[in-house]
DNA sequence: GCCGTTTTCGGCCCGACTGTTTTCAGTCG
C-alpha cells in the first residue's frame, strides 16, 4: 500500500467521523487529517518505516495508528476503520474526492439522491441537469453550477494528485509574477508555499502580493489570460484561480507594512505554521498572517527577520519549515549552517559525447563544452562520468583501449585549461550479484568510480541491500550514484536497508550522492537528513548529459538543505587539493 | 488521537471566501 492510498483510508475515516459527529470527536479527526497530511509530505514510503519499526518517527503517528497500520501492513485491512466506515454511504467517499466537496456536503449529496458507488458522479451529474440538487436544503442555483464545474475538472483528472516537479512550477509561477508586475498597485510579488521551501513536487502554486490596493490586485490577478476558471475572489485578501493546464494558482495579499508576515504565514509549511503557533500562545502572542496579536492589540512586520524575532527565534530558512525539530533548533541558537550554491566547487557527474561505447546514454556535449560551462559557473574543478563501456559488446581489452584512449583525451585538455581542473571518472553499472561491470585493471586507470544501479530494479530489499554495499565496498568506488534509483512521479526507489549502507559508508569513508536532476532528487531529503545525523558524507550532482543541465546544480542543493546539510557534509565543496586527496583514498576489500 | 525544556493529563492555530441561512455552516489553505 503506497503513502497516497494509506493517507487516503485516513481521510475516509477522519470524514466519517466528521458525518457521524463533528464536535465529539473533534480531535480525533485533526489528528488524522494531520496524520493524513503528515504520510503525504513524508518523502520515505510508510512500508518501508514499517519494516524497521519505525512508524511513530513520522509526526502525527502515535501509538494508536502505529497499531491500525500493523494491522493494515500485515492483514490488508483495519477492523477499527471498517466499523466507523461501514455503516455510511460509499458514494460520500467518491464524492469527497471533487474540489469543493467536503463530508458533509457528499454525505447529503449520497443518501438524498440515493447514490451508487458505481455511478456517483455521473448520477449527481444527472440530478444537477434536473435540477433535483437546488431543492435540496442548503443548495440553490449557483451551488448547481460550481458542483457541475468542479465534477468537470475531476472527470479530466484534474484532481491534486498530480504533482508538478519543481522547473515547472518555477515556470509557472515566473509567467505569474510578470504578469501580475504589470500592475502599478503590486509593490512586490514572490513565489512562496512548496514552492519557496523546495519541496520536490509542488501541487498548487501560491504567490504573495505586497499593495496598498487589494481590491485591484485581485481583480487583476482574476484576469491573468492563462486562468480558465476563478475559484475564488475575496474583496480584501485572496483569490483562487485554475490555469488552462489545470494547475491551480493561489493568491494572497496584504499591505506592505504587514508583508513580513504574510511571507511567513504563506511559505509554511502548516505544521510548522501550528507549532510556531503554538510556541508562540505559551507566551501570550497569537500569530497569523496579518501581524502578531498581543493583549489584544495587533503588531505589524515588514520583514519575515522581524516576525520570528517577535516570537523569540531567529529567522529559519524556508527549506527546513516543516516542523521536524528546526523551532527548538532555532529555540536553542543551534540551527544549521546550511550548504549553499557557492559552496559548491565543481560537478562530479557529467556526461560528454566522447564515443566510449556506453552500457547506458552517451552525453550530447563535448569534453570541452563542459569545461567552458564549468568555467563560467566559477568551478574549481569538474568530473567526466560517461557511462562504463557495454560490457556485453566488448572484450576486456578493447575496453582497455577505450579507457586509454579516454585518457590520452583527458591528459591533452588537462595541459590546456588550467582554470577547471579535471577529474576522471566513470559511472560503472552495479550488476545483480553486487560486482562492478568492470574489472579493477580498468578501474584502477581512473581517479575514481561512481557505481549505480541501472537494472533489476525488483530485488528483494536484503538482495538489494547486500548488492550495494557489496559495490561501494569496492576500493575505487568513491560514491553511489541516485542512491534510491526513483524517478519522480513514474517509478518508486527500490527498497534497502538505509542504516546499514550508511554504516558502511562511514567505515570505508564512502559519499552517497544527491542527484540534482530534478526528475530523480535522489537522495531524498528524508534519507540526507538521515545521512547528516550519521555523519555520512555526501556529494551533490547534476547527472547532466548536456551542459545546459548543468545548471541545474541548484535542485540538488536545495534538497540537501531540506535534509539539513552543512557544507561540511558536501565533499564536492571541498577545494581541489583536498578534493582529489579524496577521491583518490581506496579503503574497501578486494 | 497526539504530545511534552512549566504537563503522562489536559490541552490542541488562525483566517478567508462562498452561498444561502437573516446569523452561519462548509470548505479550503
Amino acid at each position: 500500500m503506497t503513502n497516497r492510498e494509506i493517507a487516503l483510508l485516513l481521510r475516509k475515516v477522519a470524514g466519517s467521523y466528521i458525518v457521524k459527529d463533528e464536535k465529539k470527536f473533534h480531535f480525533q479527526i485533526r489528528a488524522y487529517q494531520k496524520a493524513a497530511d503528515s504520510i503525504e509530505n513524508a518523502t520515505i514510503e510508510l512500508k518501508d518505516l514499517w519494516d524497521e519499526g519505525k512508524l511513530n518517527s513520522i509526526p502525527g503517528i502515535g501509538a494508536s495508528l502505529t497499531a491500525h497500520l500493523d494491522e493494515l501492513f500485515k492483514t490488508g485491512r483495519v477492523k477499527h476503520f471498517e466499523d466507523i466506515i461501514k455503516s455510511l454511504p460509499k458514494a460520500l467517499f467518491i464524492l469527497m474526492g471533487i474540489s469543493g466537496i467536503g463530508p458533509k456536503t457528499a454525505y447529503k449529496l449520497a443518501t438524498i439522491l440515493k447514490l451508487s458507488e458505481k455511478n456517483a458522479v455521473s448520477d449527481l451529474e444527472k440530478a444537477i441537469s434536473q435540477h433535483r440538487v437546488r431543492i435540496i436544503e442548503g443548495f440553490g442555483e449557483k451551488s448547481e453550477e460550481e458542483l457541475l464545474k468542479s465534477i468537470d475538472d475531476y472527470k479530466k483528472g484534474q484532481t491534486k494528485e498530480n504533482r508538478m516537479l519543481l522547473p515547472l512550477a518555477i515556470a509557472i509561477a515566473q509567467e505569474v509574477l510578470i504578469y501580475l508586475r504589470q500592475n502599478k498597485a503590486v509593490i512586490r510579488a514572490d513565489p512562496l508555499g512548496s514552492l519557496r521551501r523546495m519541496v520536490t513536487t509542488v501541487g498548487d502554486i501560491d504567490i504573495a502580493v505586497a499593495t496598498e490596493n487589494p481590491k485591484e490586485v485581485i481583480e487583476h490577478f482574476a484576469n491573468y489570460p492563462h486562468a480558465k476558471r476563478v475559484l475564488g475572489k475575496g474583496e480584501l485578501a485572496s483569490s483562487r484561480i485554475i490555469l488552462s493546464s489545470g494547475r491551480q494558482v493561489d493568491l494572497l495579499v496584504q499591505s506592505e507594512k504587514s508583508y513580513g508576515a504574510l511571507l511567513q504565514h504563506f511559505t509554511g509549511s502548516k505544521f510548522h505554521n501550528i507549532a510556531l503557533r503554538e510556541l508562540a500562545l505559551k507566551k501570550g502572542l497569537s500569530l497569523s498572517e496579518y501581524g502578531i496579536k498581543k493583549d489584544g492589540k495587533l503588531i505589524e512586520y515588514r520583514t519575515e527577520e522581524d516576525f520570528y524575532r517577535a516570537v523569540g527565534l531567529p529567522w529559519i530558512p524556508p527549506e527546513i519549515r516543516e516542523d521536524t525539530g528546526e523551532i527548538e533548533a532555532a529555540a536553542n541558537e543551534n540551527l544549521p549552517n546550511l550548504v549553499t550554491i557557492k559552496d559548491i566547487k565543481g560537478d562530479q557527474q557529467i556526461h560528454s559525447d566522447f564515443p566510449i561505447e556506453p552500457s547506458h546514454d552517451l552525453g550530447n556535449s563535448s569534453m570541452e563544452e563542459i569545461l567552458n560551462m564549468a568555467k563560467s559557473l566559477k568551478y574549481e574543478y569538474v568530473g567526466f562520468s560517461e557511462h562504463n563501456p557495454s560490457v556485453s559488446k566488448h572484450t576486456d581489452k578493447q575496453i582497455i583501449d577505450l579507457l586509454k584512449r579516454r585518457n590520452e583525451k583527458v591528459e591533452k585538455l588537462r595541459l590546456n585549461n588550467k582554470d577547471v581542473r579535471i577529474i576522471n571518472l566513470l559511472e560503472v553499472d552495479i550488476i545483480a550479484n553486487g560486482d562492478l561491470a568492470l574489472k579493477n585493471d580498468a578501474l584502477k586507470l581512473l581517479d575514481g568510480v561512481i557505481a549505480s544501479v541501472h537494472t533489476g530494479f525488483d530485488q528483494s530489499r536484503s538482495d538489494m541491500t547486500n548488492r550495494i554495499i557489496n559495490a561501494l565496498k569496492n576500493p575505487y568506488v568513491r560514491f553511489l550514484g541516485h542512491p534510491t534509483g526513483r524517478l519522480l512521479n513514474q517509478r518508486e526507489g527500490y527498497e534497502a536497508d538505509w542504516d546499514a549502507i550508511f554504516s558502511v559508508c562511514k567505515e570505508f569513508d564512502k559519499a552517497l550522492e544527491i542527484n540534482a536532476y530534478p526528475d530523480r532528487l535522489d537522495l531524498p531529503d528524508f534519507l540526507v537528513r538521515k545521512a547528516v545525523e550519521n555523519n555520512v558524507k555526501l556529494i551533490i550532482n547534476t547527472d547532466s548529459h548536456d551542459v545546459s543541465q548543468m545548471t541545474l546544480m541548484s535542485y540538488g542543493v536545495a534538497v540537501a538543505r531540506r535534509g539539513w546539510a552543512t557544507k561540511h557534509d558536501i565533499v564536492n565543496t571541498m577545494g581541489y587539493n583536498d578534493f582529489i586527496k579524496w577521491i583518490h583514498i581506496r579503503k574497501g576489500v578486494i
